[in-house]
RNA sequence: CGGGACGUGGCGCAGCCUGGUAGCGCACCUGCUUUGGGAGCAGGGGGUCGCCGGUUCGAAUCCGGCCGUCCCGACCA
C-alpha cells in the first residue's frame, strides 16, 4: 500500500496527555486517537494490528471447537436484573424513548446464557460459543491509553457443560488456547491464580504480561515456577530482629510519637519489631482492631476477606471513643473489641501502642497479652521469600491480557438455562467464561517491544511486514525501482507499506522506526549502483545489503526467523 | 469519589503573578534551492485564549461557578 494514499498521522512530539509508553507510541505512530477519556478510535494502522490479534484469537478459538457468533451490545436490562448484575456501579444503563431500561454490557454472560436456554439435552453438550464485541464500562477512572478504557472490543467465549468435570475440560482447553494465543502474539506472559471479581464463580486464571505500565503486579519466584497476582500472592516476610523477651508488657513513655518510623527510631529498634494497629470499622458500625507488623502494609482486600465484610478506616473520633487514646498510641492490650492479627504476629513480642496517649508497651505477645484471631492481612512486598521454595520473590508491573473463569451455575440458575440429563432430571448448565482484550494485547506488545525511536512489533502483530522506503532524492529511477520491489514483495504474499511520499529521508526513517514494521527496505542511490536493497531488521537494527533477485523469498525467511 | 496538575492555531509550549486587544517552535500552503536519519531561504493561511457569569473604560490575565483532560489513590474481567 502506498503511504501517500494512507491516513497515518504520525506525531513528532509526545502528546502531553500520554504517560505510559504504549499510550505515547500508539498515539505518535498514528495507531489510535482519543475521542474522550477512555475512548479510542483505532486509526487504519491500529485497526490492522487489532485485526491481526483478532485473527489469531479466532483461529485458536476455532481450534478448540469454539463457534463464532455475534450478540447485540444494546441489551434489555431485564436479563441483568435477573442475575443481579444490574446493580454493579460500572454498568452503563440507559433507556429507550419509551423508558424501557437497557444495559451496555461489560461482558455478555447474560446474553449467551439467554441463548443457551435452547440447549435442552445433555446430548447437545458441551458447547463453546464466542464473539468479538464491544464492551462498555462506566469506569471510575480510565487510564494509560488502551490499558483501562470505557469502551473496547473483547473476545468473550462461554462454555456450557453438563457438570463440573465437563467444565474442567472446557476450562483447560481454553487455558491451553490462551497460552497459544499469547505465544503467537509474541508476548512474555504468565498465567496466575487470581481474584474472580465481579464475575463471580469459583476458579479463575489470569494472564499477566509484565510491562512498563499496568494495573496489576505479577509476583514470581526466582527459584521455582510460582507466579501469582499480588492480590492473592503469598510471601514470607523477612524475620525481624526481636529484642529480649519480657515476662509481661512494660510501658514506655513515647511523647509525641505516632508513626512506626518515629517509634522505631525513638526506641532504637527494628520497625519490624513493632505491631501496627489499624482500627477499622466493619459493616458500618463495629470497631475492629487489625494488627500487622510495623514494616508491613495492610491489604484492605485481604482484611475485608478475613472479616467477611467491607471495611473502612476508623475516624479519629471513633478511635478516641473506642481506645481512650489518640491515634498513634493505640494497641491491642486492653481493647475490648475483636482483634485480627496478621500471621506474622503469631510468635514473638512486639512494641505496640498502650492505649494511653504518648505511651507504648514493649514485649506485647499475642495469646498472652491479647487474644486475636489470626489471618493473612499483610500485602506481600519486595524482600519476601517464596512460600513454596524459599526463593526470592520478584514484583513486576503487569497488564492483565486475559482472564478465564469457572462460573458454575452462577448465571444458568437465575436465567433458567436448564438441560435434561440422561436420567431425565433437569439441571442448570455448568458454565465457564473466557475473556481477552485485543487492545490490551496491543498495549502489552508495545510495552514489551519498543526502543527510544518507536515500536518494534512482534512480526505476528505488525501492521505491515515490510516498510519499503524510497529515497526520492535519488531520482525517479530509485522511486521506480522501489515501487517494483514493493510490488514484487506484495505479489509474494507479504504485507507491504510503500513509503512513496515526497519527504526527506530522515522523516521517512523516523516514521518507519515509529511505526515499527519488522523489516525496512531502503532503495536509494547507494542501492541503485549494485542493484540491491538495504534491509533493516527493526528489532535488532541490523542492516544488510541484499540482492534484488529473490528478495521476496529472502525477506520471507527473515520474517520467519524474527518471530 | 479523595488528593494534585493542566486547559492559549493540528502538536508541544510561553504570555497570566503586575489587565491595554495574542506570541514562539514544529506541522500546514506557495516558490526556489536542497535530500541515506526529522533541511535552508522567501512569502502565506490558521486561534470564540475550555464554557458561563462577575469586576473593570478595557479581561487570555483578576473573582465565582461549571465542564473537560491527565497523574496518584480508592475502585476495577
Amino acid at each position: 500500500m502506498r503511504a501517500s494514499l494512507l491516513f497515518i498521522p504520525t506525531l513528532r512530539d509526545d502528546p502531553s496527555e500520554a504517560e505510559a509508553t504504549s499510550h505515547r507510541l500508539l498515539l505518535r505512530g498514528g495507531f489510535i486517537r482519543a475521542t474522550g477519556a477512555g475512548l479510542y478510535t483505532f486509526l487504519p494502522l491500529g485497526w490492522r494490528v487489532h485485526q491481526r490479534v483478532v485473527q489469531i484469537i479466532r483461529e485458536e478459538m476455532d481450534a478448540i471447537g469454539g463457534q463464532e457468533m455475534l450478540c447485540p451490545v444494546l441489551t434489555p436490562a431485564e436479563l441483568w436484573q435477573r442475575t443481579g448484575r444490574y446493580e454493579i456501579p460500572e454498568v452503563f444503563r440507559l433507556e429507550d424513548r419509551a423508558g424501557r431500561p437497557f444495559v451496555l454490557p461489560m461482558t455478555h454472560e447474560e446474553t449467551f446464557t439467554f441463548h443457551a436456554r435452547e440447549l435442552r439435552s445433555y446430548r447437545e453438550l458441551p458447547q463453546v460459543l464466542y464473539h468479538f464485541s464491544t464492551k462498555d464500562r462506566d469506569e471510575p477512572r480510565p487510564r494509560g491509553g488502551l490499558l483501562r478504557v470505557r469502551e473496547f472490543i473483547m473476545k468473550d467465549s462461554y462454555s456450557f457443560d453438563r457438570d463440573e468435570e465437563g467444565l474442567e475440560r472446557s476450562f483447560r482447553l481454553h487455558e491451553r488456547a490462551y497460552h497459544r494465543i499469547f505465544e503467537r502474539c509474541g508476548l512474555e506472559f504468565r498465567a496466575v491464580q487470581a481474584e474472580s471479581g465481579m464475575m463471580g464463580g469459583s476458579e479463575s486464571v489470569d494472564f499477566l504480561a509484565p510491562a512498563g505500565a499496568g494495573e496489576n503486579t505479577l509476583v514470581t519466584c526466582g527459584s521455582c515456577d510460582y507466579a501469582a497476582d499480588l492480590e492473592v500472592a503469598r510471601g514470607l516476610p523477612a524475620a525481624p530482629s526481636l529484642p529480649e523477651l519480657l515476662d509481661s508488657p512494660a510501658e514506655v513513655e513515647t511523647p509525641g510519637i505516632s508513626t512506626i518510623e518515629a517509634l522505631a527510631g525513638f526506641l532504637g529498634i527494628d520497625p519490624a519489631a513493632t505491631a501496627k494497629a489499624m482500627p477499622m470499622v466493619v459493616a458500618g458500625s463495629e470497631l475492629v482492631l487489625l494488627l500487622v507488623r510495623g514494616d508491613d502494609r495492610l491489604d484492605e482486600a485481604r482484611a475485608a476477606a478475613a472479616l467477611g465484610a467491607d471495611v473502612r478506616p476508623a475516624t479519629e473520633d471513633e478511635i478516641r471513643a473506642g481506645f481512650g487514646a489518640e491515634p498513634g498510641s493505640i494497641g491491642p492490650v486492653g481493647f475490648t473489641g475483636p482483634i485480627v492479627a496478621d500471621e506474622t504476629l503469631r510468635r514473638g513480642q512486639y512494641v505496640a501502642g498502650a492505649n494511653r496517649t504518648g505511651h507504648h508497651l514493649r514485649g506485647v505477645e499475642a495469646g498472652r497479652d491479647y487474644t486475636p484471631r489470626f489471618a493473612e492481612l499483610r500485602e506481600p512486598r519486595a524482600g519476601d521469600t517464596c512460600a513454596r521454595c524459599g526463593g526470592a520473590l520478584r514484583f513486576q508491573v503487569a497488564i492483565e491480557i486475559g482472564h478465564i473463569f469457572k462460573l458454575g451455575t452462577r448465571y444458568s440458575r437465575p436465567l433458567e438455562a436448564l438441560y435434561t440429563d440422561e436420567d431425565g432430571s433437569e439441571r442448570p448448565l455448568v458454565m465457564g467464561s473466557y475473556g481477552i482484550g485485543p487492545g490490551r494485547i496491543m498495549a502489552a506488545a508495545v510495552e514489551q517491544r519498543h526502543d527510544d525511536a518507536g515500536i518494534a512489533w512482534p512480526p505476528a502483530l505488525a501492521p505491515y511486514d515490510v516498510h519499503v522506503v524510497a529515497i526520492g532524492a535519488a531520482g525517479p529511477e530509485a522511486v521506480g525501482v522501489a515501487e517494483t520491489v514493493a510490488g514484487e514483495l506484495e505479489r509474494a504474499g507479504l504485507r507491504v507499506l510503500f513509503d512513496d511520499r515526497d519527504r526527506r529521508p530522515g522523516e521517512k526513517f523516523a516514521d518507519a522506526d515509529l511505526i515499527g514494521c519488522p523489516l525496512r527496505v531502503t532503495v536509494g542511490k547507494k542501492t541503485l549502483e549494485d542493484g540491491g536493497m538495504d534491509v533493516l531488521a527493526r528489532g535488532t537494527r541490523a542492516e544488510e545489503r541484499v540482492p534484488a533477485i529473490q528478495a521476496a523469498q529472502l525477506l520471507r525467511s527473515m520474517l520467519e526467523t524474527l518471530r
